[in-house]
DNA sequence: GACCCTCCCCTTAGGGGAGGGTC
DNA sequence: GACCCTCCCCTTAGGGGAGGGTC
């Protein structure tokens, strides 16, 4: 190794390229050991190495070219300390940011993958439920569409405003007179939220077995899924335990054509 | 809630700027429900709010706008799998980069913790040191700064290139016979690595007790530290086990002003 | 032939106004 | 008075050339 380097040898060595050189030689972060006063010729030796590398680590730490250039220009020891310090906090509030993504991320892929566990499932059958959790709102008449997305709006908001969202998981509730009557009143919302909470509107979901019936298609249909569910509860005998809920599996969210809509129907019976 | 909204509510509502909105609607991510045509107002209704709870969602997932786009454009329930999936991939990478950097900047918080509970000391002390691995690599005559630095440039390159690099704690050797008699020839370098590895070049600095000074201020006046190491060692009537290790503790990197420089002096004995 | 130079335009995701009209 | 509109300029950290000279 000799001790002076051109530009290409200098980015090649740190595994760099030539326009980032250029770049902080122009910003003055890094000039060269000496320019070719003929050609204009960069030329970099030891003593900017040394400074690449600081200027390369404080990179790689997340620290913006404008904080390194302050901190070369007039570093010490408490200062190089207390940008490490300040960087582990960074680098620890964006490890929890990443879990969270990555909790978001999981829970939302458990409802697909438990979905195409049933996917073959054309009609009615027995699912067990573990113990959910859930905030319920009441819709207000006329009961329609526009008052159930106005209803599931709040609760994301409040949901994500408590940061307590679990998946995205909601849907809306029909209460079980109306579903024996065959009637689709939906009178409230719920949300899946990821704890227990103490609040008037928390809903537990309690585990058992639940009679499940999961709709394809467009909601203008989901009368005749209702149909087919309580006409397997009856044949088997079952009682209906609580109210039906409707969770949105595939929705406007995920899928575009109404026609891959799917949405499942689900009641705890015994 | 209404279920029409202005671009200021709906901005507030969502917690994002009104020019995030503008942004949006510019880039035909999200168009408003309708525009006023008398005065270009936008507003914005549930329909809208679903979309934008999309966009919220893909965008805390670390997707750029654009295939936020394409994937609005043409969802389904593959490709919102496939997105979750290659945003976990993304998370899981993310994180893995992050907790090397969190590891640099621990073992070089360490560093400095260590010095500082010595630096009080003035003169030279016993230290206990545990077993640390290192590269070393042979200087050539004429055995002067240059030639250190480079030989230290290249165990860094080395070592960063096959990834066990430990804290960029390094420096130079000098073999017991030169410093026995008084002399300051630099006979290699040396890098702590963060593991044992099989390389010819590879050095185990064992753990034991140390005889150790920390010299304060230029490289011209090391030459003092060495002879109040020595006087120590000889006045305390210890065996020296070894060659003398100098580790860098604020150098170039570190600080500006060369009276700021830290050297730690170190050789085990008996 | 491989290397270096100086422009110059482009990218992400908006932020911050100015200047003027509107609920 | 608070809200909305359309420009328009600015930010980070370079990437990708074009056009021309150099080791």
């Amino acid at each position: 190794m000799k001790s002076i380097f051109t530009i290409g040898e200098t980015a090649k060595i740190h595994h760099i390229s030539k326009q980032t050189l250029i770049f902080y030689d122009k910003k003055g972060l890094l000039k060269p050991a000496y320019i070719d006063e003929e050609n204009g010729y960069r030329y970099y030796s030891l003593e900017e190495f040394a400074a690449l590398d600081v200027i390369l680590f404080l990179k790689f730490l997340g620290l913006p070219l404008k904080k390194i250039n302050s901190y070369l220009t007039d570093r010490s020891a408490e200062k190089s300390i207390a940008v490490l310090k300040k960087q582990k906090q960074i680098v620890e509030r964006n490890m929890s940011k990443l879990k969270a993504v990555r909790a978001k991320i999981n829970s939302s892929l458990s409802v697909y993958e438990d979905y195409k566990d049933w996917a073959d499932k054309k009609g009615p059958f027995i699912k067990k439920r573990k113990t959910q959790h859930a905030l319920w709102l009441a819709i207000e008449p006329p009961y329609g569409d526009e008052q159930v997305d106005l209803s599931l709006k709040q609760l994301v908001l409040f949901v994500e405003q408590e940061d307590y969202l679990a998946d995205y998981s909601m849907g809306s509730i029909i209460q079980k007179e109306d579903f024996l009557s065959g009637s689709l009143k939906y009178t409230k919302t719920f949300i899946i939220i990821n704890k227990a909470v103490s609040n008037e509107n928390y809903l537990k979901l309690p585990s058992g077995t639940y009679a499940t019936i999961y709709h394809r298609g467009p909601y203008e249909n989901i009368g005749t899924s209702y149909a087919k569910l309580l006409d397997f509860i009856n044949a088997r005998g079952y009682t209906i335990d609580g109210d039906v809920k409707e969770y949105l599996i595939f929705d406007v969210y995920v899928v575009k054509d109404k026609r891959d809509f799917v949405t499942e129907i689900s009641v705890k019976v015994q």
